[in-house]
DNA sequence: CCATAAATGATGTACGTACCTCATTTATTT
DNA sequence: AAATAAATGAGGTACGTACATCATTTATGG
């Protein structure tokens, strides 16, 4: 016979299904006793509502929100599309995605925006935006009100209620360590970092992760202080160029930021040293035709589409609290080298 | 408003529900003029079938079947444990997944277990089996019995009903070769490269792609033939001994199979060659400590619970026959090193 | 034009859950 | 013990689809 339903509850309960209705759905009005009684019974009969079904009889929508800094890079835009194809296969599970572009270093308009989005416009966000105290605080806000956050790609370690779906980035900055640790064989040197701005806490943590790797297995190799681009053109052009001219015998350079096209084309204008080992972040189609032209090494990445469906799936668990699949949600840390380069970008 | 249902359907086509109805689940005795109409309001509403809905009324129960080896080694239980978790989070999704361990080695009990499968029992099957006529023979039959079929792992390339889910080993074999290479740096010396048996497909193409970027990029390098174990650990001892003792200067050894504990333990009583680089497939608990300690340098590996949890998609796609999103499909060739490897083993 | 077959409509039940209303029973307070 | 409040039961409708039955309309052949 087929799964338990509220009806089998019911009866094994000893209750009418009106009761074990208000049990289920927390509707009050029913004595401690007889509620105890109810969830005896689900666990002894191994009740689990079904889910389609109640979404069914509830019409439920999931509206879900994803907020994107405003940054024009390769990777944000990534994003967006595996948001925009999830959205697409996910008509079918009542669940509509919308994108919200912030300004990505104003935390005042972020945390702004955050608290406009009501309850009754949505029910689950997910935000992509560095960790400052006001948008600390807009996140916690949003716990008042009932509303599901993850924490995209940037985590949140101070908002307790933000789940964050991404990698460990000191992890990932210990993972290109130990690349450009081996990949640069035996030879000495200097190692050069570049990211957008320290101060950004994904920067710091991999940063902190290459450092300890780099002491630890390539005292060889002299590895210098993060440089800033600012994601600015010519500010990249620039220190790229006053760096090349003062650092004698670049063996290997990590790229801390994603959205490096600006930063690699300033690094291709002065020229690769010989034999330099370079390491980045995201594989997008920028750093794809540079791994196939052996221009760069390796880059780290993480699967888009996989963030995008797990935020969701996340997002939805705890709107209607129930449990995910820990290790479904677990985003790994992927190295790409040319040879194992998916076929297409998998967006 | 919401999404459209079948009575939009109906009023736009101009046609009742019950033939609207025919037309969807193609119950025959509509003239071609009136199946035109409704298909022409379907595109031109964008009506998709509630498949939530769908299977409520029908109470359908996707009965699915793994047909795995029943080899003992670490991979295999892994993905058996994969399925019984997978097993659990799709109670809610009207899913049963069973098991059947079938001889990993006797192509004529495969064929025929996978014989006995009937519609009435099962709906989809998703099989791990080595290429061989009789099996490719008997998944065409399922075809016909209008069961649903997958290649799990090892590819089917000739049962053009079966659809893969697996990684193309040829690229994890060039990955493996361009880790090795470069990890190598300038040394010079000896490769040896070990697998099960080289009856099998999976190691015939990695051999392929790993000879191909040897070739290329490590010509300084002399990669040896491959040798078999036959899974057998007398025999894997014997054949270990002798390499080690007539190859000079071993500076990397390439592990084709999965299931390498007993490779590994042999190896290791003979003694690893000073800063050689061993690279493995698979990442177990045995691949795992053994990259931990150093002992192994870099494990190529597929995400066992996305293998499962894709499969599963996959055939219930293809029982409904409804589309699914290629990029979640897609299983990528993972590198792990040690830096990177995630937190508990991803099952 | 009629007999027959084919196509279509109308209607009802079911799936498992949510949510509502009203009646009835049980407990609490005075 | 009576009055009131709290707890529970009974029953219906709805969600979007599947599937069955029977009535009715339309087409087809002679």
């Amino acid at each position: 016979m087929g799964k338990p339903t509220t009806k089998d509850l019911a009866r094994v309960a000893g209750v009418s299904l009106a009761t074990v209705d208000r049990v289920l759905n927390r509707r009050g009005g029913v004595r401690q006793a007889t509620v105890d009684r109810v969830t005896a019974a689900i666990k002894s009969i191994g009740y689990v509502r079904d889910i389609s079904a109640a979404n069914l009889a509830r019409s439920t929508e999931y509206r879900l929100v994803f907020l994107l800094p405003d940054h024009e890079d390769e990777f944000t835009r990534m994003i967006h599309l595996a948001i925009d194809e999830a959205n697409v296969s996910m008509v079918h599970e009542r669940t509509t995605v919308s994108i919200m572009r912030v300004p990505a270093n104003d935390p005042h308009r972020i945390a702004q925006e955050i608290d406009e989005l009501s309850t009754d416009q949505v029910d689950g966000v997910a935000i992509m935006a560095p960790e400052t105290a006001q948008v600390r605080d807009a996140i916690l806000r949003l716990d008042a009100c009932g509303i599901a956050v993850v924490a995209f790609v940037s985590n949140q370690p101070n908002a307790a209620n933000a789940y964050f779906v991404g990698i460990n980035n000191e992890a990932a900055g210990r993972t290109a360590g130990q690349l450009l640790a081996r990949f640069t064989g035996e030879r000495q040197g200097a190692v050069r970092v570049i990211t957008e701005t320290m101060q950004s806490r994904d920067s710091q943590e991999r940063r902190l992760g290459f450092d300890a790797i780099m002491a630890k297995y390539a005292s060889r190799l002299r590895v210098y202080p993060s440089m800033e681009t600012y994601a600015d053109a010519a500010r990249t052009a620039k220190i790229v160029a006053a760096a090349w001219r003062n650092t004698p015998e670049i063996v290997g350079v990590y790229l801390m930021h994603h959205g490096i096209s600006e930063t690699m084309r300033a690094i291709e204008a002065r020229g690769i040293p010989p034999k330099c080992v370079i390491i980045g972040h995201e594989l997008t189609r920028h750093t794809r035709t540079r791994l196939v032209d052996g221009t760069m090494d390796a880059v780290i990445t993480q699967d888009v589409g996989h963030l995008v469906r797990s935020s969701i799936r996340v997002l939805k668990a705890r709107i209607t609290q129930i449990g995910t699949v820990a290790s479904q949600e677990r985003i790994r840390i992927e190295i790409i080298l040319r040879e194992n380069l998916p076929k297409t970008n998998g967006l």
